[in-house]
DNA sequence: ATGAAAGCGCTAACAC
DNA sequence: GTGTTAGCGCTTTCAT
C-alpha cells in the first residue's frame, strides 16, 4: 500500500482514502494517480488486515445442523449468500451434524475469528437451545427458535400453508379429503393440520369428520396410506390426497398409479415442501406448498445487514406459496 | 493477551508460546498460571489478528455454481468441510451461479481474504475455465476439470460405474438391457454408455445389438421413454431399465405402474447418482449407483490440507458404489 | 526460561 | 488536501 503511495507520489493514507472510496476531500487529480498507481502494481487490499483494524471482517457465520440434507438448507445458505454478497461479504459455514458439542465449539470458533454475525439455521424445523455467549454477536435463527424466544427467528407459515393446501382443493370442488400427514410430532405436522381445520371450518365442513392418517415424511408411508385409503369405497372414499411432503405424494402416486387411479381424474393429490426436482417433473405435475427456504435466509441476513435486530419481533413467519401445477382438479362425477 | 501476562505476572510473548502449545521451553509452573489467567479472564485468541500475523487464515475458499441445486453439491461441501474443521480450518463459500463474472470476482475475493486454499466444485460435471489469478493460491477441482488439466482434479468414475450398472443386471440374469441415458451430450452420459459397452462386450452381448434411448435427466423423459419401451414385445422387449438417473427411474417406475408392470418381477430397474431421498424409500427400493460427492469433497480438501498437490495427477477418479437394493431380480420366465 | 522489539497491512484521529 | 502517528492483536527473532 505505501508502495502505491510511493508511485503515486503520495502516502499510504491516501492511498487508503481512495481504495475505500472516502471522500475525504482528495483531489481529484490525486484520485487518479493513486488508481493508476493501484492498476500498474495490481494492488489489492488485504482483507485480513482490514478486518483486523476495523473489527469488521465482512463474513457471516451459517451454522447448519445438516449440510448434507439439503436441498432445504442449500436454498437457505444460497438465500443468505446473495445478500452477503451483494454487501461485500461471505459465508463461513459450519455443520454440527446436531452435536450440540459442535455446536458450541462452532459458536466460539466464529467468535474467535470476529465474524459480524451469526445464523442459525436446521433443516426441519424446532426448538433448539444455544450457548450463551453467543450474545457477542448479533445473531438470527432461521427455521428454529430459542428456547426462551430471546433471538430472532425467522419461520415459514405452516398454518398458513396447510390452509392453503386444503382450500386448494376445496376450490376444485373437493368435500371428502384426506390429509396423510408427516411425523405426528413434528412442529409443521402440527401446524398444518391446524391450518387444515381452519379451511375446513371456514367451508362449513366439520373437521371432526376429516380424515387423518399420519406418515412420516417418508415416501413408504405415503404408499402405504394410500393404499389404506384406497380401499374405502362409496362415500367415506376421500377424492383427494393432501400430503405431509412431496415424497410422500411421490409415493401416493405410485399406490394410486398401480391401482389405476388416475390423477387429477379420479383423485386429486397436493404435495408440500415443492423441494424436491421432482415435482414439476412428474406426470402429472405435483401441485405443491413451496417452503420458504431462500427466502428465510433472504431475510435473516437481510435483517443482519440492516443492523436493526434488537427491534424484531420474537418470530417472523413467511409465507408458504402454493405452487399450481397439474395435479389437482374436480372431483370425479359420481363421488361423494 | 497483555491482560493475561500481567495476571499471569509473565510476558504477552510467554502468552503465545502456551497459547499455541509450542514448546519453547516454559517451566510447568508458569505454564500453569498463564493457563489460569486464561481461564480466569476467558481469554480467546484472535483469529483475525493470528491471521494477519502468520499469513495463514485457517480458512478454505469453496466456490460452486448452484448451492441450490444441492444434495450433490451439499455432499460436496459436507465432504469438505469435515475435513476442515478437524484441521481447525473453516469453508468460505460462493456461489457463482454459473457466472464467469461472479466467478472471476468471487477468486479475486477469496484471494484477498487470504483464504489458505480453494476449491472449485460444479453439481454437473464439466469442463470448467478458471482465472490466471488463482494460481496464487494452492487449488483444486471438484466434480470438473480445466481446460489444460493445469489444476488437479477429483471426478466420479463414470465408466466403471456404467460398468457396474450393467453388470448388476448381466449378473441377475438380464440379456436384453435397454439403456434410458441421460442428456445426450453430457460427460457423465457419454463415459456411462462406455462402461455400459464394456459390460456388454465382457458378457458376449454386442453391443451393437444394445437398446439406448437418449433422455434428458428428468423424470418424465424416464416415463416417456419407459412407455415407448413397455410398446415393444417379443423378443425385442427388454427385461430391464438402466436409467440415466434416479429421477428418470422414478419416472419409470411411474410409467411402469400405470401399465400394471410391476418391478422387479417383470422388470427391473437401475438408477444412478443416489442422490435422491426417494431411492431408498421407494418401493421396491431402487437399486442405484452412488455418485461419490462426499467422497471427493473430503478427497480434495485432504490434498489441500496434505499440501502436496504439485505432486497429484491431472486426474483422479473415485469409484461410484453400486447400492443394491430391490428393483432387481431375475428376468421375467419365458423373457427371451 | 523468558522478554523486548519489530512488524503483519491496514485505518483514522489529528495535525499541518 | 494530505501526511504523521499510533495502533488493531498477535507472532517471532534475538537478547538476556
Amino acid at each position: 500500500m505505501s508502495e502505491v503511495g510511493r508511485r503515486a507520489g503520495v502516502s499510504a493514507t491516501t492511498v487508503s482514502f481512495v481504495v475505500n472510496g472516502q471522500d475525504k476531500g482528495i483531489t481529484p487529480a490525486t484520485q487518479q494517480r493513486v488508481q493508476d498507481a493501484i492498476n500498474e502494481l495490481g494492488f489489492r487490499p488485504n482483507r485480513t488486515a482490514q478486518g483486523l483494524r476495523t473489527r469488521r471482517t465482512q463474513t457471516i457465520g451459517f451454522v447448519t445442523d445438516e449440510i448434507a440434507v439439503m436441498p432445504p438448507a442449500g436454498q437457505t445458505v444460497a438465500g443468505a449468500h446473495d445478500v452477503a454478497w451483494a454487501h461485500r461479504s461471505l459465508l463461513l459455514i459450519v455443520n454440527t451434524t446436531r452435536s450440540p458439542r459442535i455446536m458450541r465449539a462452532a459458536i466460539d470458533d466464529l467468535i474467535d475469528r470476529r465474524v459480524d454475525a451469526i445464523m442459525v439455521a436446521v433443516v426441519g424445523t424446532r426448538r433448539i437451545s444455544l450457548p450463551t455467549d453467543i450474545r457477542q454477536v448479533p445473531c438470527v435463527l432461521v427455521n428454529c427458535y430459542a428456547a426462551g424466544n430471546d433471538f430472532p427467528c425467522v419461520l415459514p407459515d405452516e398454518t398458513e400453508g396447510g390452509r392453503a393446501a386444503t382450500q386448494i382443493l376445496l376450490d376444485a370442488g373437493h368435500r371428502r379429503i384426506a390429509f396423510l400427514t408427516g411425523l405426528p410430532g413434528a412442529w409443521a405436522t402440527r401446524a398444518r393440520i391446524k391450518g387444515h381445520r381452519m379451511a375446513l371450518t371456514a367451508a362449513g365442513i366439520p373437521p371432526g369428520s376429516a380424515v387423518l392418517r399420519a406418515g412420516n415424511f417418508k415416501a413408504d408411508s405415503g404408499y402405504a396410506l394410500a393404499r389404506e385409503l384406497l380401499t374405502l369405497s362409496g362415500p367415506s372414499r376421500p377424492t383427494a390426497f393432501l400430503c405431509g411432503n412431496d415424497r410422500m405424494a411421490m409415493g401416493a402416486y405410485l399406490a394410486l398409479a398401480e391401482a389405476g387411479v388416475r390423477v387429477p381424474e379420479e383423485i386429486s393429490v397436493v404435495g408440500y415442501d415443492d423441494q424436491i426436482d421432482l415435482a414439476p417433473e412428474i406426470h402429472p405435475a405435483l401441485t405443491s406448498i413451496r417452503l420458504p427456504f431462500y427466502e428465510m435466509g433472504h431475510w435473516a441476513a437481510t435483517q443482519l445487514f440492516a443492523g436493526a435486530i434488537q427491534q424484531l419481533p420474537p418470530r417472523t413467519y413467511i409465507q408458504c406459496r402454493a405452487v399450481l401445477r397439474d395435479s389437482v382438479g374436480p372431483p370425479a362425477a359420481g363421488a361423494s
